[in-house]
DNA sequence: CGACCCTGTTTACGTTGTAATCTTGTTTAC
DNA sequence: GTAAACAAGATTACAACGTAAACAGGGTCG
């Protein structure tokens, strides 16, 4: 007859452990993910976890396919293609559908770069990316060179060179003319990036932000698409 | 009159710890840079490095730079374009030329990919490279976006989804049936893939690893450089 | 000489991943 | 029914890490 906390506890598994990381990495992104925090959330010391995984690494491991998993669900909910022959709709469509399931979890992309195991998840993936290029004509050759090209596109994220958060402006005059100086010295050094930072600042008011990602996403892959497309026959 | 260990020793800076860094990533790989290796480098404690970098972050940031310095100073070493207006060649080699950089240090791309922080050594290569497309008759709103669709192909690397090490097949009967066994689960559930792995297990001969990665990263940057011409007069 | 500062050392702390061991509830064998 | 085996989680412990804080020695300048 003990005090018990409230709810006889639900045995732990492998699921529990990965959907606890998500949680985790969803509040606090992925350096959240700890062994500590991730057995916290379950109500549970960090050692239980190794009965269910074998380490950090495994479990990060295993997030990345718990996430392609999402995507190829998403994949799957999608209708029918109307036309099999039309490849480059079909391909869009794939790649912007898993690029939105990656929205929904920032730190995915990241951990795919740093753990990208090639899984069961990853492999129907690809199965399926590679059979509709397969369904538009293209050489079995010419497919997998394009899923190299492709990389880390072919799931929805492009990674960025730098973070431009925005900067934060805050209004002094020292700022100011700083910023001033710094737009001098960078005119003299560095011409062209001058000439393109103000062009850009010009019509920043169209677009919310600085730059739109979910834009710049589209462009890169359609230059993609017309680049492949003049291999269709070779 | 203490017995010194030999050299007088040469005062630290921030130049010699970043070579220092750079030399124990070199030798044992991104995660082998710790406060305390690169000081032991130096011969030194840890903590002495405070003295010249705000901070691991700080260091590793910097390193970024140290690496893009390396590349600009190989790019600026290079011929100056014959046809300015050819801006496709131009490009193309200065890439080029940033990979074979960048392969020196083999654990650049990963570190550029986690610290891309935008110092002025970026800034100049980008700056040339904006250039070179300028030169070409590029509008700046396509360039803007050209930069974005290139990533981290602008410098010479395309980070590649899943690391194919070889998978080191030791040549037991077991590992043998298992692999037939893996054969045939995977031409039921992925077709596709079956089918793609054969074709290029035929071919195997003709490059000695699985895939070549500079003739993967040439042919993407081919494709984007193609998708890019048709978005000369826009 | 003494005040100062520059640079590297010492000591110490909190956080991390994980090896090894222990505890306890449940299942199985006889 | 009892003992033996097992499974799952808790405890304890440790080494490696980043870094804060206080300290020490030697140089410079008054």
């Amino acid at each position: 007859m003990v005090t018990e906390t409230q709810h006889r506890r639900r045995p732990l598994n492998r699921g529990r452990v990965q959907a606890a990381a998500v949680q985790v990495a969803d509040r606090d992104g992925l350096k959240g993910i700890t062994m500590r925090s991730v057995a916290d959330l379950l109500g549970v010391e960090a050692m239980a976890l190794y009965r269910h995984v074998s380490g950090k690494n495994d479990l990060l491991d295993s997030l990345v396919e718990v996430v392609i998993g999402e995507i190829n669900t998403a994949c799957d909910a999608l209708p029918a293609p109307e036309d099999p022959a039309d490849w480059r709709t079909n391909l869009r469509r794939r790649i912007l559908t898993a690029r939105s399931t990656l929205l929904v979890h920032r730190w995915a992309p990241a951990l795919i770069s740093t753990h990208g195991t090639m899984g069961p998840e990853l492999m129907r993936y690809f199965d399926e990316f590679g059979a509709t290029l397969a369904a538009g004509g293209f050489s079995l050759d010419t497919i997998h060179h394009a899923l190299h090209a492709f990389g880390p596109r072919a799931l929805g994220f492009a990674p960025e060179l730098f973070e431009l958060e925005a900067p934060a402006v805050t209004e002094t005059d020292l700022d100011e003319q700083a910023a001033l100086a710094d737009m001098a010295a960078l005119a003299e050094e560095m011409p062209f990036l001058a000439r393109m930072a103000q062009h850009l600042s010009h019509e920043a008011s169209t677009t919310l932000g600085w730059c739109d990602d979910q834009a710049e996403f589209e462009f890169g892959l359609d230059v993609m698409l017309d680049g492949l497309e003049k291999r269709l026959n070779s």
